[in-house]
RNA sequence: GAGUCGGUAGCUCAGUAGGUAGAGCAGCGGCCUUUUAAGCCGCGGGUCCUGGGUUCGAGCCCCAGCCGGCUCACCA
């Protein structure tokens, strides 16, 4: 991005002359005012004549010889101003005259409807305080609609903060997320959970499959990891007697970029003693329930899909329309048993199932395809049944999960940290919510069973010695934690980014991370 | 990673058949003391994503690459 150097030339001439006059801008330290634009404009009516200061970014201007209309926006809305020459002296007006759309401009001045009916100020007194030294693109608005403005994604996720002065939507996006975790924050607090923090910097890092990231420490010349998950040091806590914890955080996963994929993101998770997955979905239920209706105003969450370029917004209840999705998040879920969706969608028949033999030859004589891409499932590469299983779940069962939905009874092999159900070999008490047939959240019976654990991590370390470098290393102190003592316990994790995608409306991640994983522009990445 | 679409002025875009680049907004100069996508007169502004190639001549055609969107794949 670069302004011609003519533009930011004259923009600096322009600055200095403020200075020369006594309004530098940036010599500002503060300019006291209280009220929105929003506020302003609602109550002008009643209060003409009162005097009242407010300030905000140049948005628009109007000139006319000796006086001028401006619009300021306080990021929310904006409020015209109406400033002219013989209501202030004369270096205010040389100064005014200096400035340009993207600047920021206090004013004081009395309430006022013009002719043509629009609440205004009339400028008796102003202040520069920011100059902007480039051209900032400003949208340019009547009513709802709007021109121009900044559509080149490349440019919105680079530079963000054009994109929020810009795109209403990316700024409504931003103050739904802000509003979303502290909602989240709120239902935990209020259920007698204590918010903790856990290390960020590991030595082996657990708790999920994924590859790392690594950086040097130098103090103790020391290989570590960025964590992947939050797992096991929140479990450690549980270790220690305190029954109900949660952490929001971000942990970083060495893996590609996609629409849903960043390398970082903010994973919520909770853990509740003498839990089990009962009261896991209760809280999933609660938690999307109260969210939606503390964020939202309602438990009925409306999704609308928006042309061309895939922004979504999701808005409040009023007026439907057919392309849209509402989900009711005021009912409980739809509880499925995985097992049994899978033999639904599929055709598969339990004794297929059975035995990754059998469901190999199954998949291979039965002609068994893709539903979306009509192509064999490749069954060939898989080691063990649970991720076969877990492969059938995505391609037959996940397109049905539109509502919201609980998936019951997950693989052993697939699932390392989740206990095992006693009425069902080879299965966990594990389960995975989805909505709009996306994955959203990840919950299980946790294994309390220090012997257990380390034979699970054992299998694991049997299959990353067979090739899979994604298996979950062994965690010696974790499982002294184990052999402590830790009581029953119920724990889910919540991808925050994706559940803010979800509440939204966002089609890409990138819409909700404000500041995205990007390629460096004009750069190849390294041969591998 | 594959397919596909896009990248032209600060922003939004146009660019015919290959003939040496345009509009609106923004900017600069002038006029205008209730305008609102203000208006009127005048002016300046370009690495046409990058690098090769074809051609007398390339924004346009060909090849390679970069960045992004979308779809798919990968992904606990």
């Amino acid at each position: 991005m670069s302004d011609t150097a003519n533009e930011r030339e004259i923009r600096l001439g322009k600055l200095a002359r403020l200075r020369e006059i006594g309004y530098d801008p940036y010599a500002v330290e503060s300019f006291p005012f209280t009220e929105t634009a929003e506020n302003l404009k609602d109550t002008t009516a009643q209060r003409e004549g009162e005097v009242v200061p407010f300030a905000g970014r140049i948005v628009s201007r109007r000139e006319m010889g000796k006086s001028q209309f401006l619009h300021l926006s306080d990021g929310a809305d904006r409020f015209q101003i109406y400033v002219r020459k013989n209501d202030i002296d004369d270096a205010a007006w040389e100064a005014l005259n200096l400035l340009d759309l993207g600047d920021h401009l206090g004013v004081v001045g009395s309430l006022f409807i013009t002719k043509t009916g629009e609440p205004s100020l009339q400028v008796s007194e102003l202040k520069p305080l920011s100059k902007s030294l480039h051209v900032v693109p400003i949208p340019k608005q009547r009513g709802e609609e709007q021109w121009y403005g900044l559509t080149d994604t490349n440019v919105r996720f680079r530079h963000r903060h054009l994109d929020l002065i810009t795109n209403p939507d990316a700024r409504r996006t931003l103050v739904d997320r802000s509003r979303i975790v502290t909602a989240v924050r709120r239902c935990f607090n209020a259920w007698g959970y204590l918010e903790v923090e856990t290390p960020m910097l590991q030595q082996e890092a657990g708790g999920a499959a994924a590859r790392t990231f690594s950086a040097h420490y130098n103090a103790y010349d020391l290989e570590v990891d960025l964590r992947i998950s939050l797992e096991l040091y929140l479990k450690r806590i549980l270790c220690g007697d305190i029954p109900r914890v949660y952490e929001i955080g971000r942990v970083f996963r060495n893996e590609g970029v996609s629409n849903r994929h960043n390398p970082e993101f903010t994973l919520l998770e909770f853990y509740e003693a003498y839990a089990d997955l009962e009261v896991m979905m209760q809280r999933v239920e609660d938690l999307f329930r109260t969210v939606a209706t503390e964020v939202f105003g309602s438990p009925l969450v409306r999704i609308k899909r928006e042309s061309q370029d895939g922004d979504i917004v999701s808005e409040d209840v009023a007026g439907f329309s057919e392309d849209e999705v509402v989900l009711d998040f005021g009912k409980p879920w739809r509880r499925v048993d995985l097992l049994s969706a899978i033999e639904e969608h599929s055709g598969l028949t339990a004794e297929d199932l059975s035995s990754l033999q059998n469901a190999k030859a199954a998949l291979k004589n039965r002609n068994v395809v893709n539903p979306v891409t009509g192509k064999r499932i490749n069954a060939e590469e898989e080691r063990h049944l649970g991720g076969l299983i877990e492969k059938l779940l995505e391609v037959f069962v996940e397109p049905h999960l539109q509502e919201p939905s609980f998936v019951i009874g997950y693989p052993l092999e697939t699932s390392p940290l989740a206990k095992k159900d006693p009425n069902r070999p080879g299965f966990t008490r594990r389960f995975e919510g989805y909505v709009l047939g996306r994955e959203i959240c990840n919950a299980f019976s946790e294994i309390n069973d220090p012997i257990d654990q380390r034979e699970r991590f054992q299998a694991q370390m049997a299959e990353r010695a067979s090739g899979d470098d994604e298996a979950h290393p062994m965690d010696e102190d974790f499982l002294y934690a184990l052999e402590s003592g830790m009581p029953p316990t119920g724990g889910c994790g919540i991808g925050m980014d994706r559940m803010v995608m979800l509440l939204t409306g966002a089609r890409h991640i990138r819409q909700v991370m404000f500041f995205p994983m990007m390629r460096p522009e004009g750069h190849a990445p390294d041969e591998d």
